[in-house]
DNA sequence: CGCGTGCATCGAGCCCTGTCAATATAGGCG
DNA sequence: CGCCTATATTGACAGGGCTCGATGCACGCG
C-alpha cells in the first residue's frame, strides 16, 4: 500500500483476460484415470507451470485471503522483497493461465481468483 | 518395450525415493483459505513445478493407467518421441517431487503413483 | 493542460531446464 | 568371467524464466 488505500468495491468495467483454459475453467480432465492426450497434457501443464513458482503461489494465497476476495497490485508488492514490475510479471503469468482475473478501477488494478480454474486443476489431480 | 515384456509383479525390494514432501504426502496446506508462509509456498511450488511439463503429466497419466498401477521405463519411452535418458530425467523429477515411487525388480525399474502426494496437491488447490 | 501516481511493458543479465549423445552402472545369463 | 539388456548419469547446448532498472501508458486531479 502506498498512500491512501483505494476505495473497496466500486464495480466498474472489467478487463478481459484471455485465459488459456476453456472459458468455464474446464481445463484438465482427470489425469490419472486414463491416459490423456498430448493436448490435454499441455493444457494441464500450462496451469501447473503457472503454479510452479513460490511467488505465484503466495500471490494466489494473498488474493484469496484478501478482503472482498480481491487485491490491488499495491497490496501485493509489499509482502515480497521484489520490485513492482516483477510482481506485475507474475500476475500476468497467473492471468494468462486463467487462474486470476483482472479489473481496472480508476488508477488501480484489482485481481480476483478464478475459482473455476482452480477447482478444475484440483479435480484433474484427483484420482478418478 | 524392447524384447520380452518383463514379468508382472514379482515384488522385490523397493528403492527409496527421498520425497521432498513430508513422508505421508502431507504437503500443501490449503493455499486459498488464508495466506500461506514462504515455506509452504515453496513446498507447494516444488510439486506444481514437477507437474508443469506436458511430458511429465503424460508420464503420470500413463503410470496411473498402466496395468497393476505400475509401469516400467521401457513402456514409458515408446509413447514419446524422446530418448530414453530424457524420460529417465523426467521420471527423476517426478520421483524427487514425491509424485511417484520406484521399485527395481531385476533389470527393470517400475514406477507407481504416490497417490497421497497427488491427493495432497489437489487438496491444496481446493478452496477451503 | 500538466503533473503525480499506479500499473504494465521493454531489454538485459543470469540461472535453470529440456534435450541429446556418450558413457556408466547394474543385473541376468551363459 | 564376459556379454547383453535395461536404466541411470554426465556433459554440452539451446531455449526459457526470473529479476531488475528504465520507460511507457492510463487515469485522476488541480
Amino acid at each position: 500500500m502506498k498512500t491512501s488505500t483505494p476505495a473497496v468495491r466500486e464495480t466498474l468495467p472489467m478487463l478481459g483476460a484471455d485465459p488459456i483454459l476453456s472459458p468455464d475453467g474446464a481445463c484438465c480432465p482427470p489425469l490419472l484415470a486414463g491416459a490423456v492426450s498430448e493436448e490435454e497434457a499441455q493444457a494441464a501443464a500450462r496451469v501447473f507451470k503457472a503454479l510452479g513458482d513460490p511467488v505465484r503461489v503466495r500471490l494466489l494465497s494473498l488474493i484469496g485471503a484478501a478482503g472482498g476476495g480481491e487485491a490491488c497490485v499495491c497490496d501485493l508488492v509489499e509482502p515480497f522483497e521484489l520490485r513492482q514490475p516483477t510482481i506485475s510479471h507474475h500476475l500476468r503469468v497467473l492471468l494468462e493461465a486463467g487462474l486470476v482475473e483482472r479489473e481496472r478501477r480508476g488508477t488501480w488494478a484489482f485481481y480476483r481468483l478464478r475459482t473455476g480454474a482452480l477447482d478444475a486443476a484440483a479435480r484433474a489431480l484427483a484420482r478418478g
